[in-house]
DNA sequence: CGCCAAATGCAACACTGTTGCATTTATGGT
DNA sequence: ACCATAAATGCAACAGTGTTGCATTTGGCG
């Protein structure tokens, strides 16, 4: 389906969300969207620890923040309590749309799917944000060949 | 009418799942069956840790996987990346509903109401749980417009 | 009662994530 | 192109969560 559109540049989705272009936010971002699965902090620290100047263990964490903060990466946790962050395809708003959270993986899918009108709260309950959130397994998660 | 079933003694699951029946354990499954919601290991300690003797740090995460592990608890991970217990009867009157997270005071409400049905997955996407989850200020923290 | 495996308590450790502060760097103004 | 500034980085130290090793206690049994 992306045939009219050049894969967009981290470096300029970086840009365009409004946060500095800086080397360990491109190269987080780069490696966000070269994997096929949500990548943990210890996971992207080795594998761009490995180029040359690698990058601070702290400083990865705060890239990592940012670019959840400016809407280029989804946090969630996996089975075992770690953070797992994948990239955003577009910028995207996720606010009216619906999440698929793998259990087995900490992927984070969005469906194509309205979300359900919110419910009525209690009194002086404020309404902020809706999420409708599906748990369950994803694909590759799901495959058979595992025991 | 009066009830169907008894309540059965935490002693008596702990025994008949095969495992010793110890203060500890009596003491944390009963904490789990009158919680209304998952405890985390820390929210355990200081409830258990108020009664005469306390509950050792380690004794109470070794209590919990036993549990776990014997089949009368169940193991969660948070949103926050945090383990919580839940006992195993308690599970089904929480398997699916609205909750409401207050994000002043990170407290869980859970809303009476019914869940929306499922949306429609893509193919070899397995269907968990499903979780409306709405956001926003509670009664509380909305009463004092504090800007 | 007495045995023994299991459970406990204590200390120390490993891993994940955070905070404070000095230094470097990306970006806008001139 | 240069400089000023605020943000981003690197380093050190810390905090919270969960685990392991080992000596001691205790529940369950003959």
């Amino acid at each position: 389906m992306a045939s009219a559109t050049p894969p967009p540049l981290p470096a300029d989705l970086i840009r365009a969300a409004g946060a500095k272009v800086t080397r360990g936010r491109v190269r987080v971002l780069e490696a966000l969207h070269a994997a096929r699965q949500p990548l943990c902090h210890a996971e992207l620290e080795s594998q761009l620890g490995a180029g040359e100047p690698g990058i601070d263990r702290v400083t990865l964490y705060r890239v990592l923040d940012s670019l959840v903060g400016h809407g280029l990466a989804l946090k969630a946790v996996d089975t075992r309590g770690v953070f797992r962050f994948s990239a955003t395809g577009a910028q995207r708003q996720h606010a009216s749309h619906i999440h698929f959270r793998c259990t087995g993986c900490g992927g984070v899918f969005c469906l194509k799917a309205e979300p359900p009108p919110p419910p009525k709260l209690p009194r002086g309950f404020r309404l902020g944000e809706v999420e409708f959130d599906v748990r369950g397994t994803c694909a590759g998660c799901s495959a058979p060949d595992r025991a």
